[in-house]
DNA sequence: TTTACATTGTAAAACGTTTTTCATAGCGTT
DNA sequence: AACGCTATGAAAAACGTTTTACAATGTAAA
């Protein structure tokens, strides 16, 4: 006696497959069969099952099938931060490819803390997804979750650190911003005030390799203060009023992270100076205003689609059983020069302090 | 014989409660209660479950356990994109809430499209998921979808109607909208251009009411054009492109979602104009960028931790048992000035065509 | 010392599927 | 008609957990 009371049977949900196949009057296994398309559904047993189905509003029960197969086609996503349009894009074009294969995406964000990052993981693991995404925050220890336990198959995607023991999918941060800076120190740029997050980010700390590569190459006199911003707008605009109250201006600002970008577009105008006629300005990451103000602003773009498929055909490697040592791949930024890329005023003579 | 070969156990997530309770000496029944607290860990038993937990690195099986429980705490959310800035912080604040309820928010996008909306809220139910949040795509049939089987709780964000069948919480769309109307008229504009997205989306139908209620209630001389933008920044800067071609320039422009702004600031300034000078900009929908611009662009913000909050609180109150009709709940949008609230240049009087 | 009662932990059942096993029937061949 | 083979679908086992039922033990009261 299953269900003393069929009228107090309150949800559709409650509906199983021994229902479905009594109403059928076939057996459980043969209704399963039925709708994984184990048997034709076009003789009478396949017709009753069909009928029972929706005459029950039967739904499968994802989690016991799930159980019972011991095989899950759902994939685990972990970002810092939906916020993030960097991050947004990466979901959206990881949903896409999970769509195209059948798979789905469970996303959650650790709010840039490595606690709840590893929380996340844990929680994943749980579920017994069938493989992982990461995106590592700064200070985080994934490889002792799920490194020791090479049980599920995981790929770090844009935090990526050059020997790693997981799989890897990022760009070639140094490269990029190494270029940048050569052409903004070709165009007669001297006083450069580059802005970076925090080193701890593997990312981040590339950019700034990048950028002291070229410094370095320049063995003529060449200025480069480096500002630590904090996360957000705010942050990085308290940070660029202390540094230009106490500074020569710049003749090019370099942006090594989104929100550093507005924060400096936003301070230079209001210390009146124009971005692209004043200052130069480029950032890392692109944003949709960047390319809609006047002039419009340069910037490297990340593009984020051809990461996401990368990172989802390695992944789809390894849960094929694909061996070997662990890979970082490289994806190459595309630079937009827009407007702001322009040579410094006065044709490279340092802009005399500001008052 | 479960296991014939113990060495070909190739992941440590094989490790069921069984082989813990069997390297324990205890039973089953003792490892599940002394891991979810119903038996103290601090004696021989405890402490010898919890030894070989650790030694085995064993990691429950949720999956198992929630068919067993034949209870979640996962709660759905379906939104039409993750690129969206209102619905990523919706997300996000979402998040914090069941990670403060011991939840977990598990998020997927249907791409503003109601197929795919449809499929992912089946293969949620299928996950028999404890609630459902659903901000609703245009042309969505969510009704058919879980209004027939009330056995989930569901509340609709956002894009919610008046007399539903279901929860819903939104902002005042045609409130606000209005008194941003009103202001603008009284401020002395006659020719105003409203661009909106796709009046069907509730939420954007409700928003041009408040727009046509207030033009009604002036009965002196106005023009107000409405010009349906596509979804994206290009589709609406075409939009705009065409419309100013073919009319005489509005002294204000009223953006009735974010992409829209964006356009609308690009292309005045690209034609010359500047927005809080020579015509006034509103945008429905906050961004970040907004607030840096020189002047910053007025915008009516939604409160968006609010409207989570009294969502989430909603859910929880139907997944507490609590009953009664559906509730649909309203949260006021707040109005931001800044610099583009201006009055028209020339004290009302219609701009001229522009060649 | 017996009885009643609480405590403890094991054994077994249950959750809803999928898969394996097995019995039966149908068919063709000799 | 006897035999072997295939096809079919019902029955049962299995997935890994939680919960219920129950037996055994200890403790207190009579």
């Amino acid at each position: 006696m299953r269900r003393e009371n069929p009228s107090q049977r309150r949800s559709a949900s409650a509906v199983s497959i021994r229902d479905v196949a009594q109403r059928a009057g076939v057996s459980p296994g043969s209704v399963s069969n039925v709708l994984n398309g184990k048997r034709r559904r076009d003789d009478p047993i396949g017709r009753a099952v069909l009928e029972a189905v929706k005459a029950l509003d039967y739904r499968p029960n994802a989690i016991a099938s799930s159980l019972r197969r011991a095989e899950s086609r759902v994939i685990g996503l972990v970002i810092p931060d939906f916020q993030n349009p960097f991050f947004a894009e990466l979901v959206a074009e990881l949903e896409r490819c999970a769509e195209e294969t059948g798979y789905r995406i469970v996303a959650t964000s650790s709010r840039e803390s490595a606690d709840v990052e590893s929380r996340e993981i844990r929680e994943l693991l749980g579920w017994r997804v069938a493989g992982l995404f990461l995106a590592p925050t700064a200070g985080s220890t994934y490889g002792r979750e799920h490194l020791a336990d090479q049980d599920v198959p995981s790929v770090i995607v844009d935090r990526v650190f050059e020997k790693d023991l997981i799989d890897g999918v990022g760009v070639d941060n140094a490269e990029a911003t190494e270029a940048v800076m050569r052409e903004l120190i070709e165009l007669g740029h001297r006083r450069i005030l580059v802005a970076y997050f925090d080193d701890a980010v593997s990312n981040v700390a590339e950019r700034l390799d990048g950028v002291r590569r070229a410094a370095m190459r320049r063995d003529g006199p060449l200025h480069v203060d480096y500002l630590a911003c904090g996360p957000t707008v705010e942050s990085a605009l308290a940070a660029f009023e202390k540094h230009f109250d106490a500074n020569p201006v710049p003749t090019a600002i370099f942006c090594l992270f989104n929100t550093a970008t507005l924060a400096a577009y936003s301070i230079t105008r209001k210390r009146g100076l124009e971005a692209g006629r004043d200052v130069a300005l480029v950032g890392f990451d692109d944003s949709a205003w960047l390319a809609h103000m006047t002039p419009p602003i340069a910037a490297i773009v990340q593009p984020v689609q051809v990461i996401a498929r990368r990172a989802w055909s390695m992944l789809m490697g390894r849960i094929g059983g694909g061996l070997g040592p662990a890979r970082t791949e490289r994806v190459s930024c595309r630079f937009e020069r827009r407007g702001t890329m322009t040579p410094p005023r006065n044709g490279g003579m340092e802009a005399g302090r500001r008052k």
